[in-house]
DNA sequence: CCTCCTATACTGCCCTGGGCACTATCGGAC
DNA sequence: GTCCGATAGTGCCCAGGGCAGTATAGGAGG
C-alpha cells in the first residue's frame, strides 16, 4: 500500500472541511495551497485512492447524466490521522527563485540586464500585492467560502502577503541602489548598510551554541 | 543532445567565476545556491557533461595520485550563452511549506498544536537569522572568497535575510495573537487588522526602505 | 609506521512527481 | 441546434530526488 505523503494529508485535510470530487479536490488545492504546497494537477487525481486505500476517506460513485464522478468523505479514522499528523513537524521551507539565480550572477552580464531582472520581479510583485489585496477586501466583505476556518485563514493570508511585500519592497531597494553602481557590476559598492542590518539581528536572539552553517549565500 | 536547464547556467554561471572540478562545482551548489534553487548533488554531477556537449565548456582529465578528476572551464561560447540568458526572464518564485500546510488546517486540531507550529517556525527563524548575521558579519570583514561578487552577493544575501525576517515577525506575531483565542479555533475571530492592511496595498505603493521593521500588523 | 577518519571524486539505480496530451460528457449561452 | 467552457478524469514519458555504494587522498593520532 502507497505511504501517504504530505500531499495526501493536505488532501485529507480539504475533506475534513466537507466532503468534494476529486476534480475539485484538484481545483481547491491549485486555489488555496499553489501558494505554500505547489502540486501539479495529474497527480492530485491519485491522492483520494491513496485515502481510501488507509481508510481515512469513502468514495462514493455517483454520475450525473451519463458521466460518472467519484464524491470523497471522511472517516473517523481520517480526522483521527489528520490530528496527530498536526503534532508532527513539518519540512523546512524551501524556495525556488529563478530571477534571482540571475541577480546571483548579474556581474557575467550588464548594468541594464540586471536592472531588467529587478524590475520584472518587481512588477510580478507588484501584481501579486494587488491580487493579495483583493483577496483580503473579499474575505473582509463576504467572510469567505468557510467562515469557520477564517481565523487561520487570515494567518496564513497574512504570511503570503508578508512575504510578497518583503520581495516588493527589497526590488524596489535593489533598483534604486544598481542604479548608482557602475557598467562594470563587478566594481560596484557592496551594500554595506543592509549587511551591517543583517550582521545585528544576532542581538535579540539567545547566547545558544550555533553549529556552523552557512548563510544566505558564500 | 540533452537541452539546458536552469540548473545548467546556474552550473555555467559558477564556471564564469573560475575553473572547477565537478565535485567542488557539487559542492559550491549546495553552499550558495541552495536556499533559492536546491537540487539533488546527484544531479549537479550530470550537468557539466551537458555543458561540454553544448561546447559551453571544457573538460580537462586530472590525475590527483591514482585518482581522477575532471576540471571544468568555461568557453568563450560559455560566457555568450550566459549573458543571453540573463536576458530571458526566470520562471516566477515557488515555495514550499510544509508547516504552513498545519497552519492552514489547525482548526481541525486544538489550539496547543496550532501554538507548537508557529513555534517551531518561529524557533527555526530565529537559528536562520543567527546564521544570516554570521553570514553577513563575515563577509564585512572578509569580503569573500570572490571580493568583486559582493555588491551582486549583498543583494541576494538581503533578499534572503528579509524573508526569513518576514517569517520571523509573522511567527511572532502569530503566536502572540493566537494565545488570545478560545480551544475552539473555528470559533476565533480572524487578524481583521491584518486584512485590512493587505487589502489597502493595492492603492500606494510607499517608497519602502530596509529599515521599515514593522510587523505583520503596525 | 599503521590505523582511522574525513574530504575528494564520483556512479548506479529506483521510483516519485511534473507535465503534456488526450477523452468524454454536461450545462448554459447564443 | 451548435458552440464553448466547466466538469471529470486517464495514459504515458522522463526529469529529478534521493539512497546506496565505490575508491583514493591526506592528515591526525597512537
Amino acid at each position: 500500500m502507497k505511504p501517504l505523503t504530505t500531499t495526501s494529508y493536505a488532501i485529507l485535510g480539504l475533506l475534513a472541511i466537507k466532503p468534494w470530487t476529486t476534480y475539485e479536490l484538484a481545483k481547491q488545492m491549485e486555489l488555496s495551497l499553489r501558494n505554500f504546497w505547489p502540486r501539479a494537477e495529474r497527480k492530485l487525481y491519485e491522492e483520494p485512492r491513496k485515502l481510501v486505500a488507509h481508510q481515512l476517506a469513502t468514495v462514493q460513485r455517483e454520475t450525473v447524466g451519463k458521466r460518472p464522478r467519484s464524491v470523497y468523505r471522511i472517516t473517523a479514522d481520517g480526522r483521527q490521522a489528520l490530528r496527530a499528523w498536526l503534532d508532527e513537524p513539518g519540512a523546512p521551507a524551501s524556495l525556488e527563485f529563478e530571477a534571482l539565480i540571475k541577480v546571483f550572477f548579474a556581474e557575467h552580464g550588464n548594468k541594464q540586464q540586471l536592472l531588467a531582472n529587478l524590475e520584472r520581479i518587481h512588477t510580478e510583485a507588484t501584481a501579486r500585492a494587488m491580487i493579495d489585496a483583493q483577496w483580503a477586501q473579499h474575505y473582509l466583505a463576504t467572510g469567505g467560502q468557510f467562515p469557520q476556518r477564517m481565523a487561520v485563514i487570515s494567518l496564513v493570508g497574512t504570511l503570503q502577503a508578508q512575504l510578497n511585500q518583503a520581495i516588493l519592497a527589497w526590488s524596489g531597494w535593489a533598483r534604486q541602489l544598481v542604479d548608482t553602481w557602475p557598467e562594470d557590476l563587478r566594481t560596484a559598492p557592496p551594500a554595506r548598510d543592509s549587511l551591517e542590518l543583517i550582521a545585528r539581528w544576532t542581538r535579540h536572539t539567545t547566547s545558544e551554541t550555533l553549529n556552523r552553517q552557512t548563510g544566505p549565500v558564500s
